[in-house]
DNA sequence: CGTTAAGTGGACTGACCAGTCCGCTTACCG
DNA sequence: CGGTAAGCGGACTGGTCAGTCCACTTAACG
């Protein structure tokens, strides 16, 4: 993307601002007028900048994976493998409940590299976690991806469920 | 609703036939159209048995929680309370994971009558799996209920997550 | 400044969809 | 049968929404 004018860059960054709000409050259904008002833009001007509203909802959500990803890639720094994946989970959870948009999504999004990165970095996590003998030998890192929506509201239970059973 | 005609009746039997398939498969977003075509009736007919889209789906939801509040009632007779809790609630991860539109509304229908009497069919459920120590004290119907959508890809994480642990 | 290309936003289009209406059809009952 | 009310379906309406277009505005640069 080559250099934009400084308040074409403005209003693409408020717009970005506004679906991200938007996309995480009501859903992939909001539409693109409703955004373009909170952006405070013409709704012509969503359209300049990605061909389709699906093109900006999937940079949206590909952001959040991203964000994901960097918090994914912090704890495997970590020293304790157990709690490193505990936090890692739970804060995954909570984005998910923040954003009806990543929940609806996600899916779509499976072939991207972002969420390869995303693969890969919780598969590191997991690998430290079962090495630690603190996580069940049984789930991959897209077991542990697809739980994670669920655990927004109960995440006790699901991470018990995870956790390897002592003998 | 007093006696239809026999070609009314006909007509409606296969208008909630499709219903259901379509709402199972599609989710709350399909046409009416969608749904009249493949029952083979005009849509205006739609229109005559139900007052709106939404009561329609409406049928259709609770139509599947009733189901499910059968399928409960009869894992209460069973002997052993573990294994009638597990069955049970596979049961239910089926039924969910069959069926778009109930995991889509099943919130929306929380006030009515029918979940009211799930939860009540569900709760004897888990009084008597926590009564026998193989289910975890502090969870409720309701938390079973909320379970139960996710628990179609890993029921084994979450059934293990649910069980009571040994001290 | 003045020029100009990049940017803007709102009017417009076409597609879709829920819900209404009414002239035609048909099951039912005497 | 024949009369009739119940039932039917498709044409129609109004509203919404994604995406296009173009007359106007403005940032950038010499």
């Amino acid at each position: 993307m080559k250099t934009l004018r400084a308040d074409a860059r403005r209003n693409l960054d408020r717009l970005l601002e506004a679906a991200s709000e938007c996309f995480a409050e009501g859903g992939a259904d909001v539409s693109v007028d409703e955004i373009a008002r909170r952006a405070g833009v013409g709704h012509g001007t969503v359209f300049r900048r990605f061909p389709t509203k699906e093109a900006l909802l999937t940079e949206v959500v590909l952001e959040r994976i991203r964000e994901l990803t960097r918090q994914a890639e912090a704890a495997v720094e970590e020293a304790d493998a157990g709690p490193a994946f505990d936090r890692f989970f739970r804060l995954a959870a909570e984005t998910y409940a923040r954003n009806r948009a990543l929940v609806e999504r996600f899916d779509s999004c499976i072939e991207t590299e972002e969420v390869g990165a995303l693969e890969i970095a919780v598969g590191r996590l997991v690998w430290r976690a079962q090495r630690a003998g603190v996580l069940r030998r049984d789930v991959t890192a897209l077991d542990v991806l697809e739980l994670v929506p669920t655990a927004s509201r109960h995440p006790e239970v699901i991470l018990d469920g995870l956790r390897l059973r002592p003998r």
